[in-house]
RNA sequence: GGAGGGAUGCCCGAGCGGCCAAAGGGAGCAGACUGUAAAUCUGCCGGCUUAUGCCUUCGGUGGUUCGAAUCCACCUCCCUCCA
């Protein structure tokens, strides 16, 4: 994988660039839609192929509970299993380990129960096993596996968290060896700002000393329970830490706002579930703000969803969407999260070609309150 | 003409003497959701309101009762069956 910055901003962190994976070239700072779990269940893969950031983010985990290693053993990788032939990104089932019921976690690694869909089974996380699938499934980039927490937990929760990750991050590196995909780095610390600073320095030595040592940082742990402000404070303050020529990643983040603020700050890559989960709730977004088609006020409504896209959905009234919505029709589903996929791709288009431009601060400013507000017509 | 059944809050629908301003849905309104156990969850939803408070509601009118959406009588309208 290659990285190269190629714009930056004066007077802000934001800066252009150019990622290089096995399968594509693409342009940051980029938002990559969550692929292979549930936003496969509202997309086609024809229609994600055609978002200019084909980046999908696959669960490891959930792929390791089903179909299981072997699987991927057999057919050679998630790209060939599923006929996607652009990038993927593996998440290492860290977050997994937070979020799900039922976890016992150790210096070793964690058991996880996982959801009832899988049938319920228990499977053990450790940075090797996680490396293993996340090589089986022929990952373009891997993630190390973490300890996620909440991010407003006690200080010394987060320090030992943080530097069990730092363990983990060390075991996941050398689990990589020469496998081809590249690593990310991921650094915690919840909003202590000293934790954040150790973490990102610590990884950032490991990576230094490594004979091949991360291609990327992550910044994960955030939009978990902090405020946006503390969001934003801890994001610059562990860019300014990570080494320039790597890509950033804050990961699972965020809203539109998030993503603006977050470049601003130095972010190159971003990824989030809400676009695609706020879309089953029937919450759009759109250039005059954010809008809840559940809402009565749509029923008769001949407006398009969003008069700036061109996407399926823009080319039906409000109305029509309105009603999917409200008849929990999938189809409604479908059109909003692609609707929404397609306003965040564009979003960071227009945020890429602002950079360029050099005009990324003036695009900031005059963003802030459009992404911040509900649509007028809401 | 005869025999039954029914009318409940915006809608559907429970309740069948007090604990009923009245279950539960839906609709409406307001929120939540951030490296997807999630087609989910929360609050409000007669009026006035600070309220464990008052007022007005269960087709209509009377009545029985300390007390009625609930019992009785008549009336209005609906539905089913028999002629």
């Amino acid at each position: 994988m290659k990285f190269t910055v190629h714009a930056t901003v004066a007077g802000s962190q934001a800066r252009g660039a150019t990622l290089e994976t096995a399968h594509d070239t693409v342009e940051t700072p980029i938002f990559m839609p969550v692929g292979t779990r549930g936003t496969v269940r509202t997309q086609s893969l024809a229609q994600l192929a055609r978002l200019d950031a084909p980046i999908l983010l696959a669960n490891t985990y959930h792929l390791m509970l089903r179909p299981g290693l072997e699987a991927f053993e057999r057919f050679g990788g998630l790209h060939r299993w599923m006929g996607w032939p652009h990038s993927l990104l593996t998440d290492s089932g860290g977050f997994q380990i937070f979020s799900l019921a039922d976890t016992t976690i150790d210096d070793d690694g964690a058991l996880v129960r996982g959801p009832a869909t899988h049938g319920a089974r228990v499977e053990r996380l450790t940075p090797e096993r996680s490396i293993a699938m996340q090589c089986a499934i022929g990952s373009d980039i891997m993630m190390v596996l973490d300890q996620c927490i909440a991010s407003t937990s006690p200080r010394d929760h987060a320090a030992a968290a943080m530097q069990r990750t730092h363990r983990w991050a060390a075991r996941s590196l050398a689990a990589r060896g020469g496998a081809p995909g590249a690593l990310f780095a991921i650094v915690q610390g919840a909003c202590f700002p000293d934790l954040r600073r150790i973490s990102a320095e610590v990884l950032t030595e490991l990576g230094a000393l490594a004979p091949r040592g991360f291609d990327g940082y992550a910044v994960g742990g955030l939009a978990v329970g902090e405020t946006r402000a503390q969001r934003e404070d801890t994001t610059e303050l562990v860019t300014a830490q990570l080494p320039a020529d790597r890509p950033r990643y804050l990961m699972g983040v965020g809203m539109p706002i998030d993503l603006l603020e977050g470049v601003h700050r130095g972010i190159d890559m971003f990824d989030c579930i809400l676009p695609t989960a706020l879309a089953q709730q029937g919450v759009a977004f759109t250039s005059r703000g954010r809008i809840d088609l559940r809402r009565g006020v749509h029923r008769l409504s001949e407006l398009a969803l969003d008069p700036a896209c061109s996407c399926e959905a823009c080319a039906r009234p409000r109305s029509y969407l309105h009603h999917l919505i409200k008849c929990k029709e999938p189809l409604g589903w479908q059109l909003l999260a692609f609707h929404n996929l397609s306003f965040y791709t564009r979003l960071m288009a227009d945020i890429r070609a602002h950079i360029r431009a050099g005009t990324f601060l003036a695009f900031r400013a005059e963003q802030r309150a459009v992404l911040d507000r509900a649509d007028p017509d809401n």
